[in-house]
DNA sequence: GTCTATACCTAGATTATCTATATACATAGA
DNA sequence: TCTATGTATATAGATAATCTAGGTATAGAC
């Protein structure tokens, strides 16, 4: 397991930002869109989670100022970051699939 | 998401106890059998959980006297239980489904 | 006689997340 | 004009799951 817990938002982050640049509302508003409303992350878990990735060299932040309407803190992520990212992802992944194999334990079993 | 950060232990744990009753020690075997070694659970995170979830009557927990060697406080789920874990662990499917969709994005696309 | 396995327990620290609040600009409606 | 809503960021404080690290006790192996 290794700390897997909680953390998803992370890796959630991060994948998104694998993609292309993105603020933080916009990354709010695009995790909840692909999940269909599902993904719905806070703004006190988001934003410290940003700084705190910034902060740790995952991605890079920088400000850009809207025409109309408030400036955004645009991050990027880095090359350290993409690391971070598939190794967590990877993790993720098996974590989720040893998770489902045992809780699937006790599924209907396939009429015995 | 309704707060499914962490917890995983909980709907394990109950999943194994669903299945018959068994003592901490035997589940934490239990699960690392299973899981191949993956799942790791230390001793300050099942022991303060199975108090937890007695109390709040999703388990029963009984002690039994061995033989040879500690006795055992051997724990059997209640139907609350029972209603709790089938809960949570739909909620959890749903949880790593729509994580792994959101992390396979960037997987290899099929050869555009 | 010491080490390992079994079997339970708890105190304290860490940390991810949530709740709640704040600021500020834009627009739409009453 | 006042208010509500959407956009966009931020932080303080509370909650809670997990880990670390210790403790007790029995039994068998070397």
């Amino acid at each position: 397991m290794t700390d897997l817990r909680g953390g998803s938002t992370q890796v959630l982050v991060l994948s998104l930002l694998a993609e292309e640049p993105m603020y933080g509302y916009q990354i709010a508003k695009e995790l909840e869109r692909r999940s269909e409303g599902y993904f719905d992350f806070k703004e006190g878990t988001l934003y410290p989670l940003l700084h705190r990735i910034e902060k740790e060299g995952l991605v890079r932040g920088e400000w850009q100022v809207v025409e109309k309407g408030p400036s955004r803190k645009y991050y990027s992520i880095t090359p350290e970051g993409r690391k971070v990212l598939e190794k967590s992802a990877a993790e993720w992944t098996t974590f989720s699939q040893r998770l489902l194999k045992i809780l699937g334990q006790e599924t209907e079993p396939a009429s015995t």
